[in-house]
DNA sequence: CCTAGCACTTAGTACGACAGAT
DNA sequence: ATCTGTCGTACTAAGTGCTAGG
C-alpha cells in the first residue's frame, strides 16, 4: 500500500518550480522588517478565542518509550544465525523481555568476531568483547578487568568459543566473497576481514548510551601565524602595522575578499564591529572607517600561499598526508564499549568570520578562537581521560552516559552548543538511524487512518482542530517540516509549516485550468526557496480563506499551532509520532513506488541505474533538497555534447561499413566476409552502447542540474529499499553508494535481501 | 502551562584528491 | 605528464524535538 497521494503529479513534473532561491532572496528582505512588528499578533489572538474543548494530555505516553526502541528488530528481515552459545551471555539475556528473548531464540545472537575487530587496540577486545556489558548493576565497566577475567576462564571453554569462531569466520568468507567480489583484492591487504555487526546485538533500553568510552580529546586549530614583514595592511593609503590580534581578525577578512559577502553591509558592519574589539586602543583610535582599509597584499598573499600549496611536490604532499593520518589515528578514533570506532569532527572550529547562510543578521561576526578552558570533556571515569595541551586546562570533565557526545564547548555567535560525536558508521548513530526507519514503516502501517482523521478535522468546529488539520495535511502531502519558532533577529527568517505566514501563500480559486490551488512561496531551512503550486482539496481551501481572514500579511498563517501542539497530538495517534517522520516516510515510500514504476527488467545497468536517480530525485524535489548549478556545469554539459556528436559520427560510420560488408558478403559468401561482417556488426554493436552511455549520462547530468541528491540518500531512504532493488536487478552495491555510504549503511547492506518492503 | 537549553539530525558548500582525457 | 572535471569529504550552520525548571 503505497496510500501516498499525488506527490507526483504536483511536485515531479512540476515546471512551476524554479530554484533560483538566490535570485529571489531580495524580494524577502522587506518583509522580514514588516513581519516582526507583528509578530505578537499570534499571542494577543490566542486570547481571542476561547479554551473551552482544551484537551488535557496525560503524560502517559513517555513510559511506552523505551519499548519502542526493542521493537525495532521485529519489522525487518530477520535472518537465521548462529544459536547462542556462551552462558554468559544467556544469563544476561534473563534481563530482557520476553520479545527480545525469543528473537535471540530465533538465532539472532552475534557470531564472535573480536580478533579481527578492525585495527583495533589488542588490549581493549579481549575475546569476551564480542558483546558489550550490559549489566546495570555495575556501571564503571572496567577493560582491564575484563581481559582478566577471561584469560582466567576455563580452558575448556575457551576453546570451545574459539572453535565456534573459526565456524563463524569461515561462514562469513564465505558470504562476503559472495557479495563483494570487487573488493577482494583490497581487503587481503589491511582491511579486517570483519566488522562488527552490532546490528545483531541487543539495544540499550534505559536511556544509556554507553558504558564505556575513551578518547583523547580534540584537536585544537593551529596557532595564528603573524604575517611576514613584508605584507602589509593599509590604512588610508598608509601602511600600517597591526598588533598580532588584530592582525588575525584582519586576515579573516583578507581571506574573504573575492567573496560578495564583504560587500555586504550587515557582514561588514559585523565584522568591523567585533574587529575594533580587537584591536589595541591606539588602532582604534586610528582605524575608524572599514571603507579605508585596504587588505589587498594580505588577500595576495594569502593566495600565493595556497598556490603554493599546490605547486608543492610529491614527495612534500605525502609527508602531510601521512601527518594527518597520523593524527587521524590519534584522535580520529574513540573507544567506546569495547569498539574502537570513529569520530565525526574531532577537530575544533577555527576561529574566523561567521557565514550565515541566507539573509542572516549575524553574518559577519567573529567566531573566536576556542581555548582548552571553553572545552567540556565526556568520557567514563574508568578510562584514561585526556589531557589538554600543557599548561592548560578542561573546562570541566563530565562522565555523563545519557548523551553521546565527547566533547562540547559553546560557540559565541548564538550561544549554541557545539559537540563532537561519532561517525555515521558508528553504532551509536546507526542504531538511530535504523530506529527512525523503523518509526517511518511503523507510521506507513498507520497512515490511511491517520490521514482519515485529519480529513475530518477540517470540519472540525475548533480553530485549533482545524488548523492542526490542514497543517498535517501540508506535511504529509508536500514533506514539509514542522517550523519551529525562531528567536527573532537571532537568525535569518526562514519558515516551515507551522511558522508559514499569510504572505507566504497565495490561493488562487482557479490557476492553470486547475481548481481551488495553494501556492506557496517561503524560504525554508537554510534560506532555500520553496516554491510550488498546489491543487488541493475545496474543504482546505476554504479553511485557508478562513485563517487568512482579517489579518496581514506577517500574522501567521497558522495563529494557534505550534510543533509542539503539533507532535503532542501525533504521539497520541501513533508512539514516536513527529511530525519529520513524515518526511522520512513519504520520502521512503516514494522511493520505493518509483523504483517500482521506473525499472525495467530488459534494461542495462546504466539505464537501470538512470532510473534508480530518477528514482532519487523524485525524492529530493519532494523534500526540496537544491543546490547551487555547478559553475562548470554549462562548459561540461557543451564537452558531454561534443562527445555525443562525435560518438554519433563515429556510429554512422561504422553503420555504413557494415553495410558494404554485408553486400561483400552477399557477394562472396565466403567465410572471410562473413568474420568481417560479424566483426562489424559488433563495432556497431559497442559504439551504440557507448552512444546510449553517454546519453543517459547526459539526461541524468542536465535532470539533475539543480537538484542535490545526496541529502535525501543520506538522511531520508530507507538503505534497505536501495539495497533490496540492487540485489532483486543485480546492480552492483558500489553504485549506489559509496564507499562512505556504505559504511554509514553497512547494518542496511547486511540484512536486507531482496524483498525486503519497506 | 511556557521557555530556554540541550542533544541530536539534516543541510548545502568549499575544496582537495583523484581519475580520465589530452 | 599535465590538465580538467568529478567526486568524496570535511565543515559547520540550521533545523527538530524533548525536558527541566520556573
Amino acid at each position: 500500500m503505497s496510500g501516498d497521494y499525488s506527490h507526483n503529479d504536483s511536485q515531479i513534473d512540476s515546471g512551476s518550480r524554479y530554484n533560483d532561491s538566490h535570485k529571489h532572496k531580495e524580494k524577502y528582505k522587506e518583509k522580514e522588517h514588516k513581519h516582526k512588528e507583528h509578530k505578537k499578533d499570534k499571542d494577543r489572538d490566542k486570547s481571542k478565542y476561547s479554551n473551552s474543548e482544551h484537551k488535557d494530555y496525560s503524560e502517559k505516553k513517555h513510559k511506552d518509550k523505551e519499548k519502542e526502541r526493542l521493537k525495532h528488530k521485529d519489522g525487518s528481515s530477520d535472518k537465521p544465525k548462529d544459536k547462542y552459545k556462551d552462558k554468559e551471555k544467556r544469563k544476561e539475556e534473563k534481563l530482557y523481555d520476553g520479545r527480545l528473548k525469543k528473537e535471540k531464540e530465533n538465532g539472532f545472537a552475534s557470531p564472535l568476531h573480536v580478533k579481527s575487530e578492525p585495527e583495533s587496540d589488542d588490549f581493549y577486545l579481549s575475546p569476551k568483547s564480542l558483546k558489550r556489558e550490559r549489566d546495570d548493576d555495575d556501571s564503571e565497566y572496567k577493560p582491564k578487568k575484563m581481559k582478566v577475567e577471561n584469560e582466567d576462564k576455563s580452558e575448556k571453554k575457551a576453546k570451545k568459543r574459539k572453535q565456534e569462531d573459526e565456524n563463524t569466520k569461515t561462514k562469513k568468507k564465505t558470504k562476503d566473497k559472495k557479495g563483494e567480489v570487487a573488493d577482494g583484492k583490497k581487503k587481503a591487504k589491511k582491511e579486517p576481514e570483519e566488522k562488527w555487526k552490532w546490528w545483531e546485538e541487543e539495544r540499550y533500553t534505559d536511556g544509556v548510551k554507553w558504558k564505556f568510552l575513551e578518547h583523547k580529546g580534540p584537536v585544537f586549530a593551529p596557532p595564528y601565524e603573524p604575517l611576514p614583514e613584508h605584507v602589509r595592511f593599509y590604512y588610508d593609503g598608509k601602511p600600517m602595522r597591526l598588533s598580532p590580534e588584530a592582525e588575525e581578525v584582519a586576515t579573516f577578512f583578507a581571506k574573504m575578499l573575492d567573496h560578495e559577502y564583504t560587500t555586504k553591509d550587515v557582514f561588514r558592519k559585523n565584522f568591523f564591529k567585533d574587529w575594533r574589539k580587537e584591536m589595541t586602543s591606539e588602532e582604534k583610535g586610528k582605524i575608524t572607517d572599514l571603507n579605508k582599509c585596504n587588505f589587498t597584499e594580505m588577500h595576495e598573499y594569502f593566495k600565493a600561499q595556497s598556490e603554493a600549496r599546490k605547486q608543492m611536490s610529491k614527495e612534500e604532499k605525502q609527508k602531510i598526508k601521512e601527518e594527518n593520518e597520523r593524527i587521524l589515528q590519534e584522535y580520529g578514533f574513540c573507544i567506546m564499549d569495547n569498539h574502537r570506532e570513529r569520530i565525526a569532527n574531532f577537530r575544533i572550529e577555527p576561529p574566523g568570520l561567521f557565514r550565515g547562510r541566507g539573509d542572516h543578521p549575524k553574518m559577519g561576526m567573529l567566531k573566536r578562537r576556542i581555548r582548552p578552558e571553553d572545552i567540556i570533556i565526556n568520557c567514563s571515569k574508568d578510562s584514561k581521560q585526556p589531557k589538554p595541551p600543557p599548561g592548560t586546562k578542561w573546562k570541566e570533565v563530565r562522565h555523563d552516559n545519557k548523551v553521546t557526545w565527547l566533547v562540547s564547548w559553546t560557540e559565541n555567535i548564538q550561544g549554541s552548543i557545539k559537540y563532537i560525536m561519532l561517525n555515521p558508521s558508528s553504532r551509536i548513530k546507526g542504531e538511530k538511524d535504523w530506529q527512525k526507519y523503523e518509526t517511518a514503516r511503523r507510521l506507513k502501517s498507520c497512515v490511511d487512518r491517520l490521514r482519515a482523521q485529519y480529513r475530518e478535522d477540517w470540519k472540525s468546529k475548533e480553530m485549533k482542530i482545524r488548523q492542526r488539520a490542514v497543517a498535517l495535511y501540508f506535511i504529509d502531502k508536500l514533506a514539509l517540516r514542522a517550523g519551529n519558532e525562531k528567536e527573532e533577529g537571532e537568525t535569518a527568517d526562514t519558515v516551515g509549516c507551522c511558522s508559514l505566514r499569510v504572505e507566504h501563500i497565495t490561493l488562487h480559486p482557479e490557476k492553470d485550468g486547475q481548481e481551488f490551488v495553494v501556492e506557496f512561496d517561503f524560504l525554508g531551512k537554510d534560506s532555500i526557496r520553496y516554491y510550488n503550486k498546489v491543487p488541493v482539496e475545496k474543504r482546505v481551501f476554504k479553511n485557508l480563506q478562513l485563517f487568512m481572514e482579517n489579518k496581514q500579511p506577517e500574522d501567521d498563517l497558522f495563529d494557534r499551532l505550534n510543533t509542539t501542539i503539533l507532535n503532542k497530538h501525533l504521539q497520541e495517534l501513533m508512539d514516536g509520532l513527529t511530525a519529520k517522520v513524515f518526511r522520512t516516510y513519504n520520502a521512503s515510500i516514494t522511493l520505493q513506488q518509483q523504483l517500482k514504476e521506473l525499472t525495467t527488467a530488459d534494461e542495462n545497468i546504466p539505464a537501470k541505474i538512470l532510473s534508480y536517480n530518477r528514482a532519487n530525485r523524485a525524492v529530493a524535489i519532494l523534500c526540496n533538497h537544491q543546490r547551487a548549478p555547478p559553475k562548470t556545469f554549462e562548459k561540461s554539459m557543451q564537452n558531454l555534447q561534443t562527445k555525443i556528436d562525435a560518438k554519433k559520427e563515429q556510429l554512422a560510420d561504422a553503420k555504413r561499413q557494415l553495410k558494404s560488408a554485408k553486400a561483400d558478403h552477399r557477394v562472396c559468401k565466403d567465410e572471410k566476409s562473413k568474420k568481417a561482417m560479424e566483426a562489424k556488426k559488433k563495432a556497431v554493436q559497442r559504439i551504440e552502447e557507448q552512444l546510449m552511455k553517454l546519453e543517459v549520462q547526459a539526461t541524468d547530468r542536465e535532470e539533475n542540474k539543480q537538484i542535490a541528491l545526496g541529502t535525501s540518500k543520506l538522511n531520508y531512504l530507507d538503505p534497505r529499499i536501495s539495497v533490496a532493488w540492487c540485489k532483486k536487478w543485480g546492480v552492483p552495491i558500489e553504485k549506489i553508494y559509496n564507499k562512505t555510504q556504505r559504511e554509514k549503511f553497512a547494518w542496511a547492506i547486511d540484512m536486507a535481501d531482496e524483498d525486503f518492503e519497506f
